[in-house]
RNA sequence: GGUCUCAUCGUCUAACGGCUAGGACAGCGCCCUUUCACGGCGCAAAUAGGGGUUCGAUUCCCCUUGGGACUACCA
C-alpha cells in the first residue's frame, strides 16, 4: 500500500437520530484512525434537503461527543454544491453521464415489466441517444430532468480489508441516477467526489454498502480519481438475526444516554461488537483499544445486540467510579429535590445496572412507601414479637450517639445485643421498617443514610402500624 | 426473483492444519447472607450437513442447507 498518512471519515446522514450501528462504525474508524496515527473526519451527508434536519445532526454531534469520538475536521456536503457540480459538468462533458427525461411512472412501469418476466429491474438506456438539440429542446419545454451515469459494462473487482476479494458485474446495474440535476447530488456521486477531494485513505463502513462500492468505484474512474481503500464492517443484529431495529430493542444511541449507561461502558461494549483483541480479555480502556485495534481482526459475521452484556460492563464500570462520581452522576437521573448522599447512593450501587435504575432503588430513601404491615413479618413470625423485637431495636438506637451512626458501627452493636435471637425475626422486619420494601439495602447502610432521628421516626411508625 | 455476502456453545467470541475446542455474558447449582444485589466456587452448553485435499481438518477447496444485506430521482 501507500505511505500516505491516514484518513478516515465517518459520514451520517442527518436523517434520523445517531444509530448504535452508526456508533459502531463511527467508533471503528476513529479506534483506526487514532491506531495509526491518522485523521478523523465527519462529514455530515445531508444532500437530502427533504429528510435532513439540524436536530439529527445535533444529536449526531452530541452522540459522538459523548462517546469521546472527537473529530478532526467537520464538513457538510450542503455547503459544497459548487464542488459537485463542476465535476457533473465534467462527466457530461466527457459523454460519462447524461441527462435523463423519463418520468417516474414511466420507469416504474418498465420496472415491474422487467421483475414479471423475471429479469433484474435497471434503467433500459433510453435517454443515452438524446442529441443535444433534442436536449435543449426538451429543456426549454420545461421537462423535468435527472443526470444519470453511463454504467460501464465490465466486472468490477476490489478487495476489502475484511471480506477478501469480491468481485460485481456492473452489467446487471443499469445507469444510476447520481443527481437530481447540476446542484442536486445523489449519495454515490457526492460521496466519490468527497472521499477523494478529502484524500480518504480507508473508508471504513457498515456492510450495507457492500453493494454501493463497485458503483462508487467506477463513478471514480470515470472521474479520473484513485479509490480509497475499503473495509465493511458486519451489521449489528436483532435476536433473530435480522438488521438490528426498534423492533426488538432501542436503536437510537441517545436512548442508551438517557437510560443511564456509561460512555465507557458503550465504548468497550461495541468495539467488542465484531472486533476481538488477540490476548483475551474483555474489559479494555480506551487506551488499551486504541492500541491494540486492528482492522484485520474485525469478524465478518453479523453481530447481534445483546443488552445483557452491555448492562454487565455497564455495572462493572460503574462500580469503577469513585463513590462522589457515581454520586454526581446518579443525582442527574432523580428529581431535582431529592438530595441524593454519597451513602444512600453507595448503599443501591451494586444494585443496579443502569444510572436509570437508581431512581426506583432509591426512592424510598424520600418517599417511604404506605406499605401492608404484613411485609413487615419474617416468614410465618408472630405480629407482637416483630413488634417486641422492633422496640428494642429503638431503645438500643436511642443509646447510640449521632456520630457513631455508621453501618459498620450500627452493624457490630445490633448483632452483638440481639446475638439470641432468630437473625431473620430482627432484621427482616427492621429493614422492612426502614425502606418499606421486601427487596433493599441493608437495614446499616439505610440507617447509616437516613441518621437516626429518620430513622427512629420509621421505626416507630412500623411499631404502630403493626399495633393497628 | 437477481447480485453480493456470511456460518464455533442461547449470545459475543478464541484457537501458525496438530491438546479434554478456551474465555466472557446469560442460564443452572452451591457458598456468603435478614431481603435484593455484589462477590467466591462449580455445572451445563458449540465447530450447520455432505463430499474432497491431508498422516491429521474448526481451520484449505467444492456442493447443499440456512441466514443476512442490497436491489430509489434515501443514505
Amino acid at each position: 500500500m501507500d505511505n500516505k498518512r491516514v484518513k478516515v471519515r465517518f459520514a451520517p446522514s442527518p436523517t434520523g437520530w445517531l444509530h448504535i450501528g452508526g456508533a459502531r462504525t463511527a467508533l471503528f474508524n476513529w479506534l483506526f484512525a487514532k491506531a495509526n496515527g491518522g485523521e478523523f473526519i465527519l462529514r455530515i451527508e445531508d444532500t437530502d434537503r427533504e429528510r435532513s434536519k439540524k436536530e439529527f445532526e445535533e444529536g449526531i454531534l452530541s452522540g459522538l461527543k459523548w462517546l469521546g469520538l472527537e473529530w478532526d475536521e467537520l464538513i457538510r456536503q450542503s455547503e459544497r454544491r459548487e464542488v459537485y457540480k463542476e465535476y457533473l459538468e465534467q462527466l457530461i462533458a466527457s459523454k460519462a453521464a447524461y441527462y435523463c427525461f423519463c418520468t417516474k411512472e414511466e420507469l416504474e412501469g418498465a420496472r415491474e415489466g422487467m421483475v414479471v418476466s423475471g429479469l433484474p429491474p435497471k434503467y433500459s438506456g433510453r435517454c443515452r441517444a438524446l442529441t443535444d438539440a433534442e436536449i435543449e429542446g426538451k429543456k426549454r419545454a420545461g421537462a423535468k430532468n435527472v443526470i444519470r451515469f453511463k454504467m460501464p459494462e465490465k466486472k468490477v473487482i476490489f478487495k476489502d480489508t475484511i471480506r477478501g476479494t469480491v468481485t460485481f458485474d456492473a452489467a446487471l446495474f443499469g445507469d444510476q441516477v447520481i443527481a437530481k440535476s447540476l446542484i442536486e447530488p445523489l449519495y454515490n456521486f457526492a460521496n466519490v467526489v468527497d472521499d477523494s477531494e478529502m484524500q480518504i485513505t480507508h473508508v471504513i463502513r457498515g456492510e450495507e454498502h457492500l453493494a454501493n462500492t463497485p458503483r462508487q468505484i467506477l463513478i471514480a474512474e470515470a472521474l479520473g480519481l484513485a479509490s480509497p481503500s475499503f473495509a465493511h464492517i458486519p451489521l449489528i443484529l436483532n435476536p433473530d438475526r435480522s438488521k438490528m431495529s426498534k423492533r426488538f430493542a432501542d436503536v437510537a444511541l441517545k436512548d442508551y444516554i438517557s437510560g443511564g449507561y456509561l460512555p465507557d461502558a458503550m465504548f468497550n461494549f461495541l468495539a467488542f461488537l465484531g472486533w476481538h483483541p488477540r490476548e483475551d480479555k474483555d474489559i479494555m480502556s480506551r487506551n488499551e483499544l486504541v492500541k491494540e485495534f486492528e482492522l484485520e481482526r474485525v469478524q465478518k459475521a453479523g453481530a447481534v445486540f445483546n443488552i445483557e452484556k452491555l448492562n454487565w460492563l455497564n455495572s462493572h464500570y460503574i462500580n469503577r467510579l469513585s463513590s462522589e462520581e457515581f454520586t454526581e452522576l446518579a443525582q442527574k437521573y432523580l428529581p431535582d429535590d431529592w438530595k441524593f448522599t454519597n451513602t444512600m447512593a453507595e448503599s443501591v450501587r451494586s444494585r443496579v445496572k443502569n444510572l436509570g435504575e437508581v431512581k426506583d432503588l432509591a426512592s424510598f430513601y424520600f418517599n417511604l412507601p404506605n406499605y401492608d404491615k404484613a411485609i413487615l413479618l419474617w416468614k410465618k413470625m408472630p405480629p407482637a414479637a416483630a413488634e417486641a423485637n422492633l422496640s428494642n431495636i429503638a431503645k438500643i438506637l436511642e443509646g447510640i450517639d449521632n456520630l457513631s451512626f455508621t453501618k459498620e458501627n450500627l452493624e457490630k452493636i445490633l448483632i452483638e445485643k440481639t446475638k439470641d435471637l432468630p437473625k431473620g425475626e430482627v432484621f427482616w422486619p427492621l429493614r422492612v421498617a426502614l425502606s418499606g420494601a421486601e427487596k433493599s439495602p441493608t437495614p446499616f447502610e439505610i440507617m447509616e443514610a437516613l441518621g437516626k432521628i429518620e430513622s427512629l421516626d420509621r421505626i416507630m411508625r412500623a411499631i404502630n402500624k403493626l399495633r393497628e
